[in-house]
DNA sequence: CTGAAAGCGCTTACAG
DNA sequence: CTGAAAGCGCTTACAG
């Protein structure tokens, strides 16, 4: 045979000469019972020898499903969305469920063709950390957003972010902590709202308690100048409370700049509880979202609504891990000088 | 209408007053000097009014491409892969294709049927740090494997992975060590036996080296254990050169916990570069690998396979980024005790 | 136990 | 400028 391409089902029924229904029964693995085992055999071998595998294209069209789910996520760049990733396919797989991972926004951006291939031949879409007008696009796809606003339409699974924040004041608050600092994300997502606005209402609750405030990038460099800007003010905080572990990693830095010791001169919190946490000297007390148990119950939230029921809104607890980031507030002292 | 299923073209077709081909190739931009602008225009409403999307399987099957790749990627949880996705994405973007993430081997393993969605709907496949078997049930499918053997039959994009190597011994042997342990990540990737390799090539070739080597998980417990195995021998190392930035992390720990500075007690070095690396106290020196660009010339190099063409292996430089971590090599000194 | 036929929803020559 | 028809490669009633 001359330079071909891909084999069909018609090619392995001309093969194993039966028809094509016989070859779709029996790689479709519905045969028994209805194609004499020897049949079977050679419609086998028959794919074997010609390498066929199905064209997918035509089996989802003719199926009107793919069992394919897309996690759409802002970034693969933070450490958070892998486990997220791998809690979904934990249970998806149980229910023959694949599972690809899909970047939006993209470069490519929506002008370049109104039909954006990935995002279609799906069956439903678990969208992490978004903005709700993300779905847009994806109208008519069911989807089920993660740690994501949820106050509009579409189900979601979200963590107890507030009372993460409340955990935390109320940690810090039980060490003598009243002067709190707050090094937010500046990244216009639900999560960091409701932080920000939990984090307010705590500490406003506070007797004395006094919140100062500034922005930073989720990344060290700018997290250090975040940080050190709030430790060099006139009457700066005891403790940093940061809205991501590698926020809290560019806290410490400013800290020891300033010659400041963690958590003896200030103490510092993250939240998510990745990798970094644990690596840092000394060790980070944060709010650990169960990131995994999110991808999971994502899924299964997914799963419910592809099966024509309403699945309850979820929320998943954070949990405060105490480690050695965070220590009894000082004796009042000075503005460090940079 | 009642409860009614998606719009097919069919329908907005019906809903204009026009013929399903004039749809395809208004709704497909390529009507200009064929449909007159007010019949483009009623589509157009149409399509709207309806919501109308059209269906990929379809399209794909029709035009036997999907212009979608899959990056396969053995773990999402490791910060290298965000990079690499998001270099795909980039150069795909510019060529219409979309790029979406596939962690394989997955749970769902190949035994529930032959016929696995997300990895056939697809024109190409890029996959990182793998065995080549691990395309073997995608034979037929263009594939350009990342940061892996070279010596196969399929097109590689690698890293200057002995070199990296090189750079890390000199640097070290120029500061005096030559007493290095090798705390090997315990991965069974070609990538990692490549480092052991360079490493026991270049440190045999040092006047008085001395290798010690034990191997851990990627993983900050493990890599301490690890790490501490090698600076409790009689004749300990001078300086710790680890699989990845993580182990560093561990390296550091055990050290700390030993009684020893780093770097003035002993030295520490990394791979990759990833974000913990400038986290670190001290800052880590370490191999920058450019995974953003490997994943962009990785694209690069599938465009070129899918145009037919037979695209050369290429080969990214790790660049030695020397920080804090290592110093001269200290006064000989017994084991340290646990 | 096996085969012929219809049809999933598109796109693209081909006619007119 | 517009439409009727074929066909991509499957799966599934339906006949026999």
């Amino acid at each position: 045979m001359p330079a071909m391409s891909r084999p069909t089902s018609k090619d392995v029924a001309h093969e194993a000469g039966v028809s094509q229904s016989t070859v779709s029964l029996v790689l479709g693995g519905k045969w028994t019972g209805r194609v004499s085992p020897a049949t079977a055999r050679s419609v086998h071998e028959a794919a074997e020898r010609l390498g066929y595998r199905p064209n997918q294209a035509a089996r989802n069209l003719r199926l009107g499903t793919t069992r394919t789910v897309l996690l759409m996520v802002p970034t693969l760049t933070a450490p958070f969305f892998g486990p997220v990733y791998t809690g979904a396919v934990r249970v998806a797989a149980r229910h023959g469920f694949g599972v690809v991972a899909y970047v939006w926004p993209d470069d490519a951006g929506p002008a370049d063709s109104p039909f954006a291939a990935p995002r279609e031949a799906i069956d439903g879409i678990l969208a992490s950390s978004m903005a709700v007008d993300a779905l847009a696009e994806f109208r008519g796809t069911p989807a089920v957003m993660l740690d994501s606003d949820p106050s509009g339409t579409v189900p979601t699974v979200g963590f107890g972010v507030a009372d993460g924040m409340r955990a935390i004041v109320a940690h810090l608050a039980g060490l003598g902590h009243h002067r709190i600092g707050h090094v937010a994300a500046a990244v216009d997502q639900w999560t960091f709202r409701a932080r920000a606005h939990a984090l307010a209402t705590e500490v406003g609750a506070l007797p004395g308690g006094a919140l100062s405030r500034t922005t930073s990038a989720i990344e060290v460099t700018s997290a250090k100048a975040a940080a050190t800007r709030l430790l060099t003010r006139p009457d700066p905080p005891t403790a940093l409370v940061c809205d991501d572990d590698l926020i809290a990693a560019g806290a410490y830095k400013a800290a020891r700049t300033l010659g400041l010791d963690v958590p003896s001169d200030v103490s510092v919190t993250g939240f998510d509880d990745v990798l970094l946490a644990t690596a840092l000297e000394p060790e980070l007390t944060t709010v650990a979202l169960p990131a995994e148990e999110m991808g999971a119950q994502g899924m299964q939230t997914l799963l419910e609504l592809l099966d024509g029921r309403r699945p309850p809104r979820r929320v998943l607890p954070g949990v405060l891990k105490v480690r050695g980031s965070t220590a009894p507030s000082p004796p009042p002292r000075r503005a460090a000088r940079r």
